[in-house]
DNA sequence: CCGAGATCGTTGAGATTGTCAATCGTTTCC
DNA sequence: GGAAACGATTGACAATCTCAACGATCTCGG
């Protein structure tokens, strides 16, 4: 039925191990670890009233670069609209200031307050140990592959 | 402020080139690449009229193992409800079925139908061809070694 | 200079998805 | 035999995604 169902069918399927459709899928690995890290780094965010989310726009906003919301939002993959509210829910909590941008008026930049510093470098750290606790399987060199392979895909140049 | 902004401090931080605060999180990097995988999933697999979720479980259903509604929850990481509803539409479209498990009558073991089994083919090819798209930047070796390390992420055996 | 078209942030609506409690029928296990 | 656990389902609610529209600004050709 399938046209090529399977180039490496010699390895022996290992019936009922399983489900062996998806497990070689790298779509499917890619969105299940990120289900996983995901819910990972909530738990441990929701400690400092953070998510992934707000973690990461506050994260941002302690950079240099100081990012617009249109940048935040093509960084993060969101709809602008989506960075109004995550800016909103910030900003009242006064971790992150809105500021016009000097050279377009039609712009926010998004900075990080003196508090919204703390909280970054705070969360950063539960962060960091949630992290471990999720990649701790690997060891620090196929950490660094595996960072340098997925930034192929999550940057793509061309 | 942050206890320990960063070791590798001596790589020289090129001010400007890109907001450098989230691009080495192995964490982001994961939410990024699947954001992006999980669009052009999506786009591609429209023309079947399916999306990422329920081609998943379309393409499990034809798989031996049988899997339970429970089974297919607990790897595709769904709420069982969320399950009831992807089986009811591909049910209703008479892609798949629901078969009570001989050995556990409160089990329902969800098999596709011939006409299912057809559909999962065509979306498994366009799906492959959507795939090389995303990940075409990685030769075929760096596919290999980055699903090898994913897998150890989303399947975590301790 | 001016005006058309594009851009940035914002609002709001509607659809999709995520989360959770409650229930029914069944199974497990003491 | 009966209590507790489990699989599927339903329903309600929150969170998120997706789009269209709009005002204020910028850009750029004429």
């Amino acid at each position: 039925m399938a046209l090529m169902p399977k180039p490496a069918d010699a390895v022996a399927p290992k019936p009922g191990s399983r489900p062996s459709a998806l497990s070689d899928d790298l779509s499917f690995l890619l969105a299940r670890a990120n289900a996983i890290s995901l819910a990972a780094g909530n738990a441990a965010l929701a400690a400092h009233g953070l998510k992934a989310r707000s973690y990461s726009v506050l994260l941002l906003t302690t950079d240099e670069a100081r990012p617009s919301q249109r940048e935040l939002a093509e960084f993060l993959r969101l709809d602008p609209s989506q960075v109004v509210s995550l800016v909103d829910d910030l900003q009242s909590r006064g971790l992150v200031e809105r500021r016009p941008d000097p050279a377009d008026r039609r712009a926010n930049v998004v900075v990080a307050t003196e508090a919204g510093r703390a909280v970054a470098a705070a969360a950063r750290e539960t962060a960091r140990r949630a992290e471990e606790q999720v990649h701790g399987q690997l060891t620090r060199d196929e950490r660094q592959t595996l960072t340098e392979l997925l930034r192929v895909l999550a940057f793509p140049e061309a």
